[in-house]
RNA sequence: GGCGACAUAGCCAAGUGGUAAGGCGUGGGUCUGCAACACCCUGAUCACCAGUUCAAAUCUGGUUGUCGCCUCCA
């Protein structure tokens, strides 16, 4: 398997600290709202990752966290007049029905910031004693950039670059700073904000301190990779690297995933541009397995644009691929033989070869946009060669492939079962006679009048079927 | 200013040296009482220019355009 390796910019065959296992860390949502789509995309994508692993007999530990606190926190708190804790307890058990529509599996550990200070006083206290850290004269706490020589070595950036940029900040305040650069791991409190106690002022953590010592007690020294969205590289990723190794001496994560950005009409999502959307408002529209399909279909590198059209294209896509897996599984029980035929084999063989073309895609830096391609073939294949003629043991075969590769991609072939009120059910019953009697003006109107309900009817070979709109 | 990404059919999107996967949509056809589903058929020479090569969408240089990071941000 490769990945592309934002620390070396190229792809890397995968290789494991250990054999069979991948220790893998996803930097999670700051919990002051619902999500919205941006977020949802890691999510989307690196569950995904996990999937893959899994499929290919790892044992994956993945463990993200949610950062409960936080400016944002604080000031909704404020706004609500609550405390910062109902604040986060909310949205995070909100993040997580979301996360469940989506079918983003939990991680191995869900890691909250506010429960693990512990361990971000210890690794502070460790940086300041090597001389990595240093607490000014408020009790604010600094990570000294400069005493980190690879800093940088992520982003790409170099400090005499970041210097410039920073001058006015420098000349604006933090002056307890030795270094424009260098960045907050304790912060004071202010009046009317959570804090704990420390040895150097009643105060919180800064933002990166929490995820360095998140992956640090959950998977260890050393992790195998670390992912978040591209706006992550820098600063955050980039100061877990300094401080994570300065004060572990090791190599922190040995890959580094980014995904890059979900836009709207081509542009950055953002409240003040006013094209923001919550995974919420979107599963009021639709089934939360097209937003994760719409993801999957570019390449989790590329940037992806959100629309209208793009959903609708995508659920009618998603809706070929469940069609021929509830055919399929139909099909299972009206078919017998436990041999393929000659042309089953044969067409078993073109199974395989697709079969191999969507691991070959996801081998490959996890191309879903490719092995989708390769999963719609089978869905052709299906579609056009099984039917109540075939064995079942070509029939099953197609199935247990279909549905397992959807399985990698986070997509459930089986409809959640619903049930039809009584009033629906006798529609349907009506038209049926209506049909029978070849009375197809009434069966007609009453086929409109379910559909003005939300029910779609489908005359197939198996039967009536139907679905919501 | 520094760093970086991208530009493939109406739309989305793979392909990164050997004459363009797949999906959505469109149009035509088969099936069906009709519709839907499904199946068959239907479309691009890959932003532009110059170069390397027997051969380039794919490599090199340049041009144009779009976007991102450098500040909280998935």
């Amino acid at each position: 398997m490769k990945i592309f390796n934002t620390l070396t910019r190229r792809k890397e065959e995968f290789v494991p600290l250990e054999p069979g296992k991948v220790k893998m860390y996803v930097c999670g949502p700051t919990v002051y709202n619902l999500i919205h789509i941006g977020n949802a995309r890691p999510m989307i994508v690196f569950d995904t990752v996990r999937r893959y692993f899994e499929y290919k007999g790892y044992e994956v530990d993945y463990v993200s966290n949610f950062t409960d606190v936080d400016d944002k926190i604080i000031k909704k708190a404020i706004e609500e007049g609550v405390d910062a804790d109902t604040i986060s307890k909310r949205y995070i058990a909100e993040c997580k029905k979301d996360m469940e529509g989506m079918n983003v599996r939990p991680a191995t550990r869900h890691p909250l910031a506010t429960e693990e200070i512990c361990g971000m006083l210890e690794m502070i206290g460790t940086l300041i004693e090597k001389g990595h850290a240093y607490a000014a004269a408020d009790g604010t706490v600094y990570f000294r950039v400069k005493s980190f020589k690879e800093y940088g070595k992520l982003s790409h950036k170099n400090l005499d670059d970041l210097q410039s940029g920073f001058r006015e900040i420098k000349v604006t305040g933090e002056e307890g700073k030795e270094d424009p650069n260098d960045f907050v791991l304790w912060k004071p409190k202010k009046e009317g904000e959570p804090y704990w106690e420390s040895p150097w002022c009643q105060g919180r953590p800064g933002w990166h301190i929490e995820c360095s010592v998140m992956a640090k007690k959950y998977l260890g020294d050393q992790i195998d990779i670390h992912a978040g969205g591209e706006d992550l590289i820098f600063p955050h990723h980039e100061n877990e690297i300094a401080q994570s190794e300065s004060a572990n001496d090791k190599p922190f994560a040995t890959y580094w995933m980014h995904n890059a950005f979900l836009n709207i009409d081509n542009r950055k999502m953002s409240k003040s541009l006013g094209n923001f959307f919550t995974v919420r408002e979107i599963s009021e529209k639709y089934d939360l397995q097209v937003l994760r399909f719409f993801m999957l279909s570019a390449h989790y590198r590329s940037p992806l644009n959100f629309s209208a059209d793009l959903m609708e294209a995508s659920k009618n896509g998603l809706e070929r691929i469940l069609t021929a897996a509830e055919r399929l599984r139909e099909l299972k029980g009206k078919t017998a033989g436990d041999t393929l035929t000659a042309g089953e084999e044969e067409n078993a063989k073109v199974l395989s070869s697709l079969t191999e073309k969507y691991e070959a895609a996801m081998d490959d830096d996890f191309n879903t946009a490719d092995a989708i391609s390769a999963l719609f073939e089978m869905v052709k294949l299906a579609n056009s060669t099984a039917s109540e003629e075939s064995s079942q043991a070509y029939v099953s075969l197609l199935f247990a492939r279909i549905d397992s590769l959807c399985q990698v991609m986070g997509i459930l072939t089986e409809r959640k079962a619903e049930t039809l009120d009584a009033e629906v059910e006798e529609l349907i019953a009506q038209r049926q006679a209506a049909r029978k009697a070849r009375n197809f003006a009434l069966a007609d109107e009453i086929r409109g009048k379910l559909l003005d309900m939300g029910i779609v009817l489908e005359d197939t070979r198996e039967g009536v079927k139907w679905k919501r709109v």
